[in-house]
RNA sequence: GGCCAGGUGGCAGAGUGGUUAUGCGACGGCCUGCAAAGCCGUUCUACGUCGGUUCGAUUCCGGCCCUGGCCUCCA
Protein backbone atom coordinates (compact mmCIF):
# COMPACT_ATOMS: atom_id res chain seq x y z
CA UNK A 1 0.00 0.00 0.00
CA UNK A 2 1.46 2.97 -0.77
CA UNK A 3 0.10 5.75 2.00
CA UNK A 4 1.17 9.25 2.05
CA UNK A 5 0.63 11.18 5.13
CA UNK A 6 1.31 15.02 6.32
CA UNK A 7 3.51 14.65 8.64
CA UNK A 8 3.30 17.87 11.03
CA UNK A 9 6.96 17.18 12.43
CA UNK A 10 8.71 18.04 8.92
CA UNK A 11 5.72 19.92 7.41
CA UNK A 12 5.87 17.17 4.48
CA UNK A 13 4.20 14.90 2.77
CA UNK A 14 5.78 11.42 3.21
CA UNK A 15 5.49 7.68 2.33
CA UNK A 16 3.92 6.07 5.60
CA UNK A 17 6.21 3.00 6.73
CA UNK A 18 5.36 1.23 9.56
CA UNK A 19 8.04 0.40 11.73
CA UNK A 20 6.91 -3.19 12.41
CA UNK A 21 4.77 -4.02 9.37
CA UNK A 22 3.10 -7.11 11.99
CA UNK A 23 1.79 -4.46 14.35
CA UNK A 24 1.00 -0.70 13.10
CA UNK A 25 0.57 1.80 16.57
CA UNK A 26 -1.19 4.36 16.34
CA UNK A 27 -2.55 6.61 19.27
CA UNK A 28 -5.13 9.56 19.36
CA UNK A 29 -5.45 12.17 22.05
CA UNK A 30 -9.14 11.33 23.64
CA UNK A 31 -11.29 13.76 25.63
CA UNK A 32 -10.93 14.96 28.88
CA UNK A 33 -14.41 13.56 30.65
CA UNK A 34 -16.09 16.81 31.95
CA UNK A 35 -18.42 17.49 29.58
CA UNK A 36 -20.47 16.42 27.14
CA UNK A 37 -18.02 16.62 23.45
CA UNK A 38 -18.79 18.82 20.45
CA UNK A 39 -18.44 18.59 16.88
CA UNK A 40 -15.22 20.02 17.18
CA UNK A 41 -14.44 17.54 19.36
CA UNK A 42 -15.79 14.80 17.20
CA UNK A 43 -13.53 15.57 13.96
CA UNK A 44 -10.51 13.96 15.10
CA UNK A 45 -12.55 11.29 16.24
CA UNK A 46 -13.93 10.42 12.53
CA UNK A 47 -11.11 11.28 11.00
CA UNK A 48 -8.40 9.00 12.56
CA UNK A 49 -11.77 6.11 12.75
CA UNK A 50 -11.31 6.43 8.67
CA UNK A 51 -7.50 6.11 9.01
CA UNK A 52 -7.29 3.37 11.59
CA UNK A 53 -9.74 1.80 8.85
CA UNK A 54 -7.73 2.50 5.98
CA UNK A 55 -4.48 0.95 7.98
CA UNK A 56 -6.62 -2.40 8.64
CA UNK A 57 -6.74 -3.07 5.29
CA UNK A 58 -3.45 -3.04 4.82
CA UNK A 59 -1.64 -4.06 7.48
CA UNK A 60 -2.31 -7.77 9.57
CA UNK A 61 -2.24 -5.91 13.28
CA UNK A 62 -3.21 -2.11 14.16
CA UNK A 63 -3.13 -1.06 17.20
CA UNK A 64 -5.16 1.74 18.04
CA UNK A 65 -5.39 3.84 21.17
CA UNK A 66 -7.00 6.54 22.19
CA UNK A 67 -7.20 7.74 25.72
CA UNK A 68 -9.92 8.66 28.01
CA UNK A 69 -8.33 11.65 30.70
CA UNK A 70 -10.51 11.14 33.68
CA UNK A 71 -8.03 13.60 36.07
CA UNK A 72 -7.63 16.76 35.50
CA UNK A 73 -8.32 20.25 37.40
CA UNK A 74 -11.43 20.77 34.90
CA UNK A 75 -12.85 17.39 36.00
CA UNK A 76 -13.10 19.01 39.52
CA UNK A 77 -14.41 22.32 39.09
CA UNK A 78 -17.32 20.78 37.28
CA UNK A 79 -17.52 18.04 40.11
CA UNK A 80 -18.09 20.56 42.68
CA UNK A 81 -20.07 22.66 40.56
CA UNK A 82 -22.29 19.76 40.43
CA UNK A 83 -22.13 19.10 43.74
CA UNK A 84 -21.39 15.17 42.36
CA UNK A 85 -18.34 13.28 42.71
CA UNK A 86 -15.29 13.16 40.61
CA UNK A 87 -15.85 9.11 39.70
CA UNK A 88 -20.20 9.54 39.45
CA UNK A 89 -19.06 12.64 36.83
CA UNK A 90 -15.89 11.21 34.36
CA UNK A 91 -18.40 7.43 34.77
CA UNK A 92 -21.35 9.54 33.30
CA UNK A 93 -19.29 11.79 30.71
CA UNK A 94 -17.38 8.32 29.57
CA UNK A 95 -20.71 6.75 29.00
CA UNK A 96 -21.98 9.59 27.29
CA UNK A 97 -18.53 9.82 24.96
CA UNK A 98 -19.36 6.45 23.74
CA UNK A 99 -22.71 6.39 22.91
CA UNK A 100 -22.19 9.53 21.04
CA UNK A 101 -19.80 8.04 19.01
CA UNK A 102 -21.55 4.74 18.62
CA UNK A 103 -23.59 6.89 16.51
CA UNK A 104 -21.00 8.43 14.29
CA UNK A 105 -20.21 4.58 13.30
CA UNK A 106 -16.43 4.73 14.45
CA UNK A 107 -15.20 1.89 15.41
CA UNK A 108 -13.81 1.35 19.06
CA UNK A 109 -9.92 1.80 19.30
CA UNK A 110 -7.94 -1.43 20.44
CA UNK A 111 -7.07 0.10 23.78
CA UNK A 112 -8.95 2.95 26.03
CA UNK A 113 -6.71 3.37 28.50
CA UNK A 114 -7.76 5.97 31.33
CA UNK A 115 -5.44 8.40 32.97
CA UNK A 116 -6.13 6.97 36.82
CA UNK A 117 -4.96 3.61 36.02
CA UNK A 118 -1.31 5.01 35.23
CA UNK A 119 -0.75 6.82 38.09
CA UNK A 120 2.14 4.24 38.93
CA UNK A 121 3.64 4.65 35.24
CA UNK A 122 3.79 8.46 35.80
CA UNK A 123 5.65 8.44 39.04
CA UNK A 124 7.71 6.52 37.22
CA UNK A 125 8.57 8.51 34.42
CA UNK A 126 8.76 11.33 36.50
CA UNK A 127 11.56 9.74 38.34
CA UNK A 128 13.23 8.76 35.23
CA UNK A 129 13.42 12.13 33.85
CA UNK A 130 14.68 13.95 37.61
CA UNK A 131 17.25 11.18 37.08
CA UNK A 132 18.26 12.06 34.08
CA UNK A 133 18.62 15.80 34.25
CA UNK A 134 15.15 16.65 32.51
CA UNK A 135 13.00 17.55 35.72
CA UNK A 136 13.24 18.91 39.01
CA UNK A 137 11.12 19.35 42.16
CA UNK A 138 10.33 22.84 43.24
CA UNK A 139 7.75 24.21 45.35
CA UNK A 140 6.05 20.59 46.05
CA UNK A 141 6.14 20.34 42.05
CA UNK A 142 7.86 18.73 39.72
CA UNK A 143 9.11 20.49 36.42
CA UNK A 144 10.15 19.60 33.14
CA UNK A 145 12.93 21.45 32.28
CA UNK A 146 12.91 22.59 28.77
CA UNK A 147 16.17 23.51 28.79
CA UNK A 148 17.68 20.53 29.16
CA UNK A 149 16.44 19.11 25.65
CA UNK A 150 18.05 20.07 22.59
CA UNK A 151 15.32 20.60 20.02
CA UNK A 152 12.55 21.47 22.09
CA UNK A 153 9.81 23.59 20.39
CA UNK A 154 10.42 21.36 16.92
CA UNK A 155 6.90 19.94 16.15
CA UNK A 156 5.50 23.43 16.88
CA UNK A 157 8.28 25.14 14.87
CA UNK A 158 9.51 27.77 17.84
CA UNK A 159 12.28 28.79 19.84
CA UNK A 160 12.07 29.31 23.16
CA UNK A 161 12.83 32.91 23.39
CA UNK A 162 9.52 32.92 21.07
CA UNK A 163 7.79 31.37 23.56
CA UNK A 164 9.07 34.30 26.49
CA UNK A 165 8.30 36.87 24.18
CA UNK A 166 4.45 35.87 23.96
CA UNK A 167 4.21 34.07 27.09
CA UNK A 168 0.38 36.09 28.00
CA UNK A 169 0.21 34.38 31.21
CA UNK A 170 1.97 34.94 34.78
CA UNK A 171 5.27 32.85 35.07
CA UNK A 172 5.15 31.26 38.13
CA UNK A 173 7.78 32.27 40.81
CA UNK A 174 9.15 28.69 40.83
CA UNK A 175 9.80 27.68 37.27
CA UNK A 176 13.41 28.09 36.26
CA UNK A 177 12.25 29.02 32.93
CA UNK A 178 8.75 30.10 31.71
CA UNK A 179 8.22 27.59 29.19
CA UNK A 180 9.13 24.66 32.05
CA UNK A 181 5.73 22.76 32.75
CA UNK A 182 4.17 20.47 35.24
CA UNK A 183 4.80 16.90 35.26
CA UNK A 184 3.50 16.72 39.27
CA UNK A 185 1.34 19.32 41.18
CA UNK A 186 0.49 19.20 45.03
CA UNK A 187 -3.05 18.10 45.92
CA UNK A 188 -5.46 19.56 49.19
CA UNK A 189 -6.96 16.55 51.15
CA UNK A 190 -10.39 17.70 48.90
CA UNK A 191 -8.78 17.08 45.94
CA UNK A 192 -7.96 13.56 43.61
CA UNK A 193 -4.06 12.78 45.30
CA UNK A 194 -1.82 10.33 45.14
CA UNK A 195 1.04 9.49 46.66
CA UNK A 196 4.07 10.15 45.34
CA UNK A 197 7.96 10.67 46.51
CA UNK A 198 7.35 14.19 45.99
CA UNK A 199 4.10 14.16 48.11
CA UNK A 200 0.42 13.66 47.77
CA UNK A 201 -0.38 14.88 44.46
CA UNK A 202 -1.75 15.08 40.77
CA UNK A 203 -0.21 14.68 37.35
CA UNK A 204 0.24 17.18 35.33
CA UNK A 205 -2.00 17.44 32.05
CA UNK A 206 0.69 16.41 29.31
CA UNK A 207 2.13 13.29 30.92
CA UNK A 208 -0.71 10.82 30.76
CA UNK A 209 -0.14 10.17 27.07
CA UNK A 210 3.26 9.96 27.43
CA UNK A 211 3.01 7.25 29.82
CA UNK A 212 -0.25 5.63 28.14
CA UNK A 213 1.41 5.01 25.03
CA UNK A 214 4.65 3.71 26.18
CA UNK A 215 2.70 1.48 28.05
CA UNK A 216 0.51 0.36 25.48
CA UNK A 217 2.29 0.65 22.17
CA UNK A 218 5.72 0.95 22.97
CA UNK A 219 8.39 3.67 23.27
CA UNK A 220 8.44 4.71 19.47
CA UNK A 221 4.76 4.59 18.17
CA UNK A 222 4.48 5.09 14.48
CA UNK A 223 1.04 7.70 14.47
CA UNK A 224 0.29 10.26 16.64
CA UNK A 225 -2.66 12.56 15.61
CA UNK A 226 -5.07 14.60 17.46
CA UNK A 227 -6.35 18.57 16.86
CA UNK A 228 -4.40 21.16 15.39
CA UNK A 229 -4.56 22.84 18.81
CA UNK A 230 -2.85 19.99 20.23
CA UNK A 231 0.33 20.75 18.59
CA UNK A 232 1.32 23.50 21.16
CA UNK A 233 2.16 22.96 23.91
CA UNK A 234 0.48 19.59 24.24
CA UNK A 235 2.32 17.05 22.00
CA UNK A 236 5.32 19.45 21.84
CA UNK A 237 5.45 18.50 25.71
CA UNK A 238 4.53 14.98 25.23
CA UNK A 239 7.55 14.46 23.15
CA UNK A 240 9.50 16.47 25.64
CA UNK A 241 8.36 14.04 28.47
CA UNK A 242 8.70 10.86 26.10
CA UNK A 243 11.90 10.98 23.97
CA UNK A 244 14.09 12.02 27.58
CA UNK A 245 12.89 9.28 29.57
CA UNK A 246 13.32 7.34 26.72
CA UNK A 247 17.01 8.23 26.31
CA UNK A 248 16.42 10.13 22.77
CA UNK A 249 14.33 7.13 21.57
CA UNK A 250 11.93 8.98 18.79
CA UNK A 251 8.23 8.94 20.52
CA UNK A 252 6.07 9.05 17.27
CA UNK A 253 7.06 9.13 14.01
CA UNK A 254 4.29 10.73 11.86
CA UNK A 255 2.48 13.72 13.99
CA UNK A 256 -1.10 13.97 11.72
CA UNK A 257 -3.48 17.36 12.94
CA UNK A 258 -6.80 18.19 11.54
CA UNK A 259 -8.15 21.73 10.98
CA UNK A 260 -10.30 22.97 13.59
CA UNK A 261 -14.17 23.12 13.11
CA UNK A 262 -15.39 27.21 12.87
CA UNK A 263 -18.77 28.36 13.23
CA UNK A 264 -19.11 31.47 10.89
CA UNK A 265 -15.31 31.46 9.93
CA UNK A 266 -14.04 31.51 13.76
CA UNK A 267 -12.72 28.49 15.64
CA UNK A 268 -15.70 26.47 17.33
CA UNK A 269 -13.99 25.80 20.97
CA UNK A 270 -15.71 25.40 24.51
CA UNK A 271 -14.25 29.39 26.13
CA UNK A 272 -15.52 30.85 23.15
CA UNK A 273 -19.25 28.92 23.73
CA UNK A 274 -19.72 28.72 19.99
CA UNK A 275 -20.27 25.25 19.97
CA UNK A 276 -22.34 22.86 19.24
CA UNK A 277 -22.23 19.37 21.02
CA UNK A 278 -22.62 16.28 19.83
CA UNK A 279 -25.57 14.77 21.49
CA UNK A 280 -27.68 17.70 20.47
CA UNK A 281 -26.40 17.21 16.65
CA UNK A 282 -27.92 13.67 17.09
CA UNK A 283 -30.75 15.00 18.05
CA UNK A 284 -31.86 17.03 14.77
CA UNK A 285 -29.05 14.66 12.14
CA UNK A 286 -28.66 11.34 12.10
CA UNK A 287 -25.20 10.01 13.08
CA UNK A 288 -24.13 9.37 9.35
CA UNK A 289 -25.36 12.38 8.11
CA UNK A 290 -22.86 14.08 10.82
CA UNK A 291 -20.35 12.02 10.10
CA UNK A 292 -19.95 12.55 6.26
CA UNK A 293 -20.28 16.34 6.89
CA UNK A 294 -17.16 16.01 8.50
CA UNK A 295 -15.56 13.90 5.85
CA UNK A 296 -17.03 16.36 3.11
CA UNK A 297 -13.52 18.52 3.78
CA UNK A 298 -10.25 17.71 3.73
CA UNK A 299 -9.06 16.75 6.98
CA UNK A 300 -6.35 19.59 7.34
CA UNK A 301 -8.64 22.17 6.30
CA UNK A 302 -11.15 23.98 8.27
CA UNK A 303 -14.50 23.07 7.86
CA UNK A 304 -17.19 25.57 8.87
CA UNK A 305 -19.88 24.21 10.37
CA UNK A 306 -23.51 25.34 9.25
CA UNK A 307 -26.90 23.91 8.84
CA UNK A 308 -26.01 24.17 5.04
CA UNK A 309 -22.82 22.30 5.69
CA UNK A 310 -25.21 19.29 7.08
CA UNK A 311 -28.11 19.54 4.50
CA UNK A 312 -25.45 19.34 2.46
CA UNK A 313 -24.21 15.98 3.32
CA UNK A 314 -27.89 14.68 4.02
CA UNK A 315 -28.82 15.43 0.04
CA UNK A 316 -24.94 13.60 -0.30
CA UNK A 317 -26.35 10.36 1.86
CA UNK A 318 -29.69 10.09 0.59
CA UNK A 319 -28.41 9.97 -3.12
CA UNK A 320 -26.30 7.18 -2.08
CA UNK A 321 -29.16 5.09 -0.14
CA UNK A 322 -31.42 6.15 -3.04
CA UNK A 323 -28.85 4.57 -5.80
CA UNK A 324 -28.80 1.17 -3.56
CA UNK A 325 -32.32 1.32 -3.21
CA UNK A 326 -32.90 1.53 -6.78
CA UNK A 327 -30.86 -1.62 -6.79
CA UNK A 328 -32.49 -4.15 -4.53
CA UNK A 329 -32.54 -6.18 -8.11
CA UNK A 330 -28.91 -7.45 -6.89
CA UNK A 331 -28.09 -8.37 -3.55
CA UNK A 332 -24.35 -8.20 -1.68
CA UNK A 333 -23.45 -10.07 0.90
CA UNK A 334 -21.19 -8.30 3.46
CA UNK A 335 -18.09 -10.69 1.97
CA UNK A 336 -18.87 -9.46 -1.19
CA UNK A 337 -17.90 -5.87 -0.96
CA UNK A 338 -15.19 -4.38 -2.58
CA UNK A 339 -13.09 -1.22 -2.30
CA UNK A 340 -12.59 0.51 -5.51
CA UNK A 341 -8.63 0.78 -6.25
CA UNK A 342 -9.98 5.11 -7.06
CA UNK A 343 -11.28 4.94 -3.66
CA UNK A 344 -8.79 3.54 -1.86
CA UNK A 345 -5.93 5.64 -3.54
CA UNK A 346 -7.88 8.85 -3.26
CA UNK A 347 -7.89 8.36 0.61
CA UNK A 348 -3.99 7.02 0.70
CA UNK A 349 -3.13 10.07 -0.53
CA UNK A 350 -3.23 11.81 2.44
CA UNK A 351 -6.80 11.31 3.63
CA UNK A 352 -8.27 13.22 0.68
CA UNK A 353 -12.02 12.28 1.57
CA UNK A 354 -13.16 14.80 -0.89
CA UNK A 355 -11.82 13.14 -3.54
CA UNK A 356 -12.85 9.48 -2.42
CA UNK A 357 -16.60 10.69 -2.04
CA UNK A 358 -16.22 11.99 -6.01
CA UNK A 359 -15.45 8.60 -6.81
CA UNK A 360 -18.36 7.57 -4.59
CA UNK A 361 -20.53 9.45 -6.59
CA UNK A 362 -19.15 8.71 -9.93
CA UNK A 363 -20.21 4.60 -8.56
CA UNK A 364 -23.68 5.27 -7.85
CA UNK A 365 -24.07 7.12 -10.71
CA UNK A 366 -22.61 4.10 -12.77
CA UNK A 367 -24.90 2.02 -10.18
CA UNK A 368 -28.00 3.74 -11.53
CA UNK A 369 -27.59 3.79 -15.25
CA UNK A 370 -25.67 -0.17 -15.63
CA UNK A 371 -28.59 -2.57 -16.75
CA UNK A 372 -25.99 -5.49 -16.76
CA UNK A 373 -26.68 -7.76 -13.63
CA UNK A 374 -23.23 -8.55 -13.21
CA UNK A 375 -22.22 -5.07 -13.69
CA UNK A 376 -25.48 -3.81 -11.12
CA UNK A 377 -23.87 -6.40 -8.94
CA UNK A 378 -19.94 -5.33 -8.95
CA UNK A 379 -20.91 -1.73 -8.71
CA UNK A 380 -23.18 -2.13 -5.83
CA UNK A 381 -20.56 -4.23 -3.95
CA UNK A 382 -18.11 -1.46 -4.78
CA UNK A 383 -20.38 1.69 -3.72
CA UNK A 384 -20.76 -0.39 -0.24
CA UNK A 385 -17.64 -1.40 0.10
CA UNK A 386 -15.77 1.91 -0.73
CA UNK A 387 -18.28 3.64 1.45
CA UNK A 388 -17.65 1.19 4.11
CA UNK A 389 -13.86 2.54 4.35
CA UNK A 390 -15.58 5.62 5.23
CA UNK A 391 -17.79 4.35 7.59
CA UNK A 392 -20.81 5.31 5.76
CA UNK A 393 -23.52 3.18 4.10
CA UNK A 394 -24.13 1.27 7.55
CA UNK A 395 -27.77 1.79 7.81
CA UNK A 396 -29.88 -1.09 6.32
CA UNK A 397 -32.03 1.35 3.09
CA UNK A 398 -35.75 1.31 4.42
CA UNK A 399 -34.17 2.31 7.39
CA UNK A 400 -32.78 5.17 6.41
CA UNK A 401 -35.58 6.35 3.91
CA UNK A 402 -38.04 5.74 7.17
CA UNK A 403 -36.33 6.38 9.93
CA UNK A 404 -35.13 10.26 8.71
CA UNK A 405 -36.59 13.41 9.74
CA UNK A 406 -39.35 13.82 12.49
CA UNK A 407 -40.67 10.95 14.58
CA UNK A 408 -43.72 12.30 14.89
CA UNK A 409 -45.44 11.58 11.64
CA UNK A 410 -47.54 9.21 10.61
CA UNK A 411 -46.60 5.27 11.50
CA UNK A 412 -45.96 2.90 9.17
CA UNK A 413 -48.58 0.57 9.32
CA UNK A 414 -50.85 4.12 8.40
CA UNK A 415 -48.87 5.16 5.57
CA UNK A 416 -48.48 1.28 4.29
CA UNK A 417 -52.24 1.31 4.77
CA UNK A 418 -53.06 4.53 2.93
CA UNK A 419 -50.60 2.98 0.50
CA UNK A 420 -53.11 0.33 -0.06
CA UNK A 421 -55.94 2.32 -0.27
CA UNK A 422 -54.42 4.83 -2.86
CA UNK A 423 -53.23 1.63 -5.20
CA UNK A 424 -56.62 0.04 -5.23
CA UNK A 425 -57.88 3.87 -6.07
CA UNK A 426 -55.17 3.75 -9.45
CA UNK A 427 -56.49 0.86 -10.32
CA UNK A 428 -59.61 2.42 -10.84
CA UNK A 429 -58.21 5.39 -12.57
CA UNK A 430 -59.36 7.08 -9.99
CA UNK A 431 -56.50 9.71 -9.91
CA UNK A 432 -57.70 12.58 -8.23
CA UNK A 433 -58.39 10.63 -4.56
CA UNK A 434 -55.27 8.65 -5.67
CA UNK A 435 -53.22 12.13 -5.81
CA UNK A 436 -55.49 13.54 -2.81
CA UNK A 437 -53.64 10.43 -0.56
CA UNK A 438 -50.40 11.08 -2.11
CA UNK A 439 -50.64 15.20 -0.98
CA UNK A 440 -52.23 14.26 2.45
CA UNK A 441 -49.01 12.20 2.83
CA UNK A 442 -46.59 14.59 1.37
CA UNK A 443 -48.28 17.36 4.02
CA UNK A 444 -46.95 15.19 6.71
CA UNK A 445 -43.69 14.59 5.54
CA UNK A 446 -43.94 11.59 3.82
CA UNK A 447 -42.48 11.12 0.28
CA UNK A 448 -44.42 8.32 -2.09
CA UNK A 449 -42.58 6.99 -5.22
CA UNK A 450 -44.46 4.93 -7.32
CA UNK A 451 -41.69 2.77 -8.96
CA UNK A 452 -41.09 -0.89 -10.90
CA UNK A 453 -41.68 -2.71 -7.82
CA UNK A 454 -44.49 -0.87 -6.60
CA UNK A 455 -44.59 2.40 -4.25
CA UNK A 456 -42.09 3.37 -1.61
CA UNK A 457 -42.18 5.53 0.59
CA UNK A 458 -39.74 7.77 2.83
CA UNK A 459 -39.57 10.11 5.69
CA UNK A 460 -38.93 13.91 4.05
CA UNK A 461 -35.88 15.93 5.15
CA UNK A 462 -36.81 18.49 7.72
CA UNK A 463 -35.80 21.22 5.52
CA UNK A 464 -38.47 20.01 2.81
CA UNK A 465 -40.96 19.58 5.39
CA UNK A 466 -40.40 22.73 6.91
CA UNK A 467 -39.77 24.56 3.17
CA UNK A 468 -43.45 23.57 2.27
CA UNK A 469 -45.13 24.52 4.89
CA UNK A 470 -43.26 28.34 4.71
C1' G B 1 5.96 41.10 18.03
C1' G B 2 7.27 35.65 16.59
C1' C B 3 5.32 31.46 13.95
C1' C B 4 1.65 28.82 10.79
C1' A B 5 -2.47 27.87 7.45
C1' G B 6 -5.68 29.57 3.64
C1' G B 7 -8.08 32.83 -0.30
C1' U B 8 -11.37 28.19 -6.52
C1' G B 9 -17.84 29.15 -10.24
C1' G B 10 -24.75 30.81 -6.42
C1' C B 11 -23.03 27.37 -2.10
C1' A B 12 -19.83 23.31 -0.36
C1' G B 13 -15.21 21.49 -2.00
C1' A B 14 -10.94 18.53 -4.70
C1' G B 15 -7.18 19.09 -8.15
C1' U B 16 -3.70 20.24 -12.05
C1' G B 17 1.91 23.81 -15.73
C1' G B 18 -1.69 23.28 -21.54
C1' U B 19 -7.67 18.87 -22.11
C1' U B 20 -14.89 17.75 -17.52
C1' A B 21 -13.45 17.68 -10.61
C1' U B 22 -17.56 16.19 -7.87
C1' G B 23 -21.90 17.21 -4.97
C1' C B 24 -25.85 20.70 -3.86
C1' G B 25 -28.79 24.54 -6.27
C1' A B 26 -31.12 26.53 -10.85
C1' C B 27 -33.10 25.69 -15.96
C1' G B 28 -34.72 22.36 -20.09
C1' G B 29 -35.74 17.36 -21.82
C1' C B 30 -36.78 11.87 -21.27
C1' C B 31 -39.55 8.64 -18.18
C1' U B 32 -44.45 8.87 -15.34
C1' G B 33 -51.88 9.03 -15.49
C1' C B 34 -49.56 13.19 -12.72
C1' A B 35 -45.52 13.11 -9.45
C1' A B 36 -41.15 11.32 -6.91
C1' A B 37 -36.69 8.83 -7.94
C1' G B 38 -33.47 8.02 -11.99
C1' C B 39 -31.26 9.36 -16.74
C1' C B 40 -29.67 13.17 -20.51
C1' G B 41 -28.42 18.18 -21.44
C1' U B 42 -27.64 23.38 -19.99
C1' U B 43 -26.24 26.96 -16.61
C1' C B 44 -22.20 30.06 -13.66
C1' U B 45 -16.55 32.56 -19.67
C1' A B 46 -14.16 29.59 -11.49
C1' C B 47 -9.50 29.92 -9.58
C1' G B 48 -7.74 37.28 -4.04
C1' U B 49 -4.32 41.11 -6.31
C1' C B 50 0.08 43.01 -8.89
C1' G B 51 4.43 41.47 -11.11
C1' G B 52 8.05 37.43 -12.62
C1' U B 53 9.56 32.58 -14.88
C1' U B 54 7.38 29.90 -19.22
C1' C B 55 5.48 28.82 -25.86
C1' G B 56 1.58 28.54 -22.03
C1' A B 57 -0.05 29.51 -14.81
C1' U B 58 -5.63 28.81 -11.19
C1' U B 59 -1.27 25.41 -10.69
C1' C B 60 5.91 27.51 -9.88
C1' C B 61 8.51 32.28 -7.71
C1' G B 62 8.16 37.26 -5.38
C1' G B 63 5.51 41.63 -3.47
C1' C B 64 0.77 43.24 -1.76
C1' C B 65 -4.31 42.80 0.23
C1' C B 66 -7.63 39.89 3.05
C1' U B 67 -9.25 35.86 6.40
C1' G B 68 -8.33 32.40 10.20
C1' G B 69 -5.18 30.03 13.81
C1' C B 70 -1.08 29.16 17.50
C1' C B 71 2.25 31.66 21.13
C1' U B 72 -3.00 30.35 27.67
C1' C B 73 -7.25 25.51 28.83
C1' C B 74 -8.98 23.70 24.03
C1' A B 75 -9.99 18.49 19.11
Amino acid sequence: MALTLYNTLTRTREAFEPRDPERVTMYVCGPTVYNLIHIGNARPIVVFDVLYRLLREAWPQVVYARNITDVDDKINAAAQANGESIGALTARFTEAFHTDLAALNTLPPDVEPRATDHIEGMIRMIRTLIDSGHAYEADGHVLFDVNSMEGYGRLSGRQLEDLLAGARVEVEAYKKDAADFVLWKPSTDELPGWDSPWGRGRPGWHLECSVMAETHLGETIDIHGGGQDLIFPHHENEIAQSTCAHHGAEFARYWLHNGYITVDGEKMSKSEGNFFTLRDLLQQYHGEVIRLALLCGHYRQPLDWSPATVEQARSALDRFYQSLRNATDTRVADSEQSIPDDVREALEDDLNTPLALRHLHATATALNKATDPAERHRLKAELLGGAGLLGLLATPVEEWFRGAGDSDGPSAEEIDALIAERREARGRRDFARADAIRDDLAARGITLEDGPGGTTWRRSARAEVTGQQA
